[in-house]
DNA sequence: CCAATAAAGGACTTTTTTATCCTTTATTAA
DNA sequence: TTAATAAAGGATAAAAAAGTCCTTTATTGG
């Protein structure tokens, strides 16, 4: 596994999909959006389920219904995302496992794992969920290679 | 979760001790390591039979026995440890779960991602199993607050 | 109203990770 | 040579993560 789960993976690259979708002014199914991730669709519905469900994410049912972000969803950062998903563990855990990561009781790792952590943290805060909209719509940038 | 797998944090705590450990002229055995780790010892013995088998760590059998760590041992990249239990996804996988990072087709991370990927890399390579033992020995650093 | 559509939700299964227990093998020292 | 000790190894078990399936609820357009 990388540093985020696969469950955490597939929730941001959907996020990004939706995102890019709502750009162009369209909702987008569960159907689409997994064919387009590369995703499992009943696991994926189960994701945005709970992304809907703390506001991350709009979504509408029925005919014409469908996942979507408004204006303040796309500059959500997408720390919110991985939060939602994650908890917030990696944002202030410690890198070898300790209970938690101080700088009174500090493993060998942490001065170096600092840098690492807050480098994820300013990955994560400094991107929006709508930042790349406009080289996903291009192609110059994949959700699902 | 935190980056690496809880399998891989009991690892890189326990081949710490067995290093202060092996630095202070001893072996140690499971069952005060994992005392000192705070790791479930029973499980932390698969962990270490592991490592033994690919020749990261030294054992020998019997009373007097032990885990222990030799001159090359010690002077090991923490990186060797983690591969061992990891694989190299965490070296080379990208960072939201593609089956392949590339530049040719990036995901929307990949250019912050490399720089949080090329850090834990730069930790894990600099950093070797031996290097923080005197800080251990003298209390300066922890493995199980 | 009704049929079709799509998300929400509940119940479940599978797979992976984490963890335990018990037996076997090697080594030591008395 | 034997009793004690400690790692190695096999077989399971428990818990968590990943994944599926089916029913319910809401919404739409005809
Ligand atoms: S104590 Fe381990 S990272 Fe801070
Ligand atoms: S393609 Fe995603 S990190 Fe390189």
């Amino acid at each position: 596994m990388g540093i985020f789960s696969k469950t955490c993976e597939y929730a941001i690259r959907a996020v990004f999909y939706i995102a890019q979708k709502s750009q162009e002014g369209q909702k987008t199914g569960i159907k689409e959006i997994a064919e387009n991730i590369d995703s499992p669709e009943a696991f994926l519905a189960k994701i945005l389920q709970k992304l809907s469900k703390v506001g991350l994410i709009s979504s509408s049912k029925g005919p014409t219904g469908g996942f979507y972000l408004d204006t303040v969803g796309l500059q959500r950062p997408l720390a919110d995302i991985v939060a939602a998903i994650e908890g917030d563990d990696i944002f202030t855990g410690c890198g070898m496992g300790l209970s938690y990561c101080s700088e009174e009781n500090p493993c060998p790792l942490h001065k170096d794992f600092k840098k690492v952590r807050n480098q994820i943290i300013k990955m994560l805060h400094e991107t929006t969920i709508g930042k790349f909209n406009q080289e996903l719509i291009n192609g110059q940038l994949t959700l699902n290679k």
